[in-house]
DNA sequence: TTCGTTTTGGAACGTTTATTCCATTTCACA
DNA sequence: TGTGAAATGGAATAAACGTTCCAAAACGAA
């Protein structure tokens, strides 16, 4: 890490309380990613694919250790409540950011008016979980975007 | 376990190869059921929906362990090329499982022609990692019954 | 019953892990 | 330039872990 161990615990406490503070801080980078993202003002649709594409490329290269949220609702999240919530806020944060993008689009036309944003949201988020335990196991990029691709098509 | 320490080293020599013994066994089992419950003569949609609301109940429930296998591909996979064969060669067998009765269906003229089963099934299957890494971390069995619902909705 | 094979409980070993102690060095700044 | 705070390297500790050793017990077939 590039200090030493004794200047981590003087910072920490323990080890369970840095893996907190790093599972906070990647949360709140990815929260902030995310919203930037889908602030974007190109079709939902597009910025959607754009995402998973993102996300694919960036995590299959090379060894990348994955997903930092997957990794602790798979590893950690069951033994652990401070982590179980923070997933779980997690979670509904990602959801509310999809929902209120969805309704935009809604309201301008971009998707039908008889979906519905809040299920479709948390259908998205979903869909990242299975995608982010794919690219761990596999790392197969073609096959993931491909799947990406399948999962939007219920925006139409 | 119920048995001795030395018994469980006697047969499989250490705990990676026992690991793996396990998740053979479990997989072995899992395609089983999965080819079981597939070859219910019922319209897809509603065995898929039947599979899915099974799956949530019957992990969701009590101190589960939750998916093994997808368990495995977090925690086991990017480390050990052993695993990763295992959870690859799994996958296929899935995806061809849904594959092989998603044409099926098609030629029964339950699903429209248009669709692609191939990917259909990919995505089936993505669509149970998600579920399974949502049902270890948060374990709220509505939303993942209605989310299983949504991602049903691409066969139509 | 006997004999060879399994199974068992428990001690023992070496390794890894999380953590602490301590003496020394580095650093910011007054 | 000196001083107090922060950072460092390395030894030390205690617990957990994976594994092996061994002697005693249980078991199954002859």
């Amino acid at each position: 890490l590039g200090v030493s161990r004794q200047s981590l615990y003087d910072t920490y406490g323990d080890k369970q309380a840095l893996y907190q503070s790093a599972l906070k801080r990647y949360l709140a980078r990815a929260i902030d990613g995310l919203r930037r993202k889908l602030e974007d003002p190109a079709p939902v649709r597009q910025v959607l694919t754009e995402l998973f594409d993102r996300m694919i490329a960036g995590n299959c290269e090379g060894q990348s250790p994955g997903c930092f949220m997957v990794n602790s609702m798979v590893e950690q999240a069951p033994h652990d409540a401070d982590t179980r919530a923070l997933a779980v806020a997690h979670a509904r944060e990602v959801e509310a950011l999809f929902a209120s993008r969805l309704s935009a689009a809604q309201r301008k036309g971009e998707i039908a008016a008889s979906k519905d944003p809040v299920a479709l949201a948390r259908f998205l988020y979903n869909t990242i979980l299975g995608t982010a335990v794919a690219i761990r196991a596999f790392g197969d990029q073609d096959s993931l975007r491909q799947n990406a691709r399948m999962a939007l098509q219920l925006l139409d």
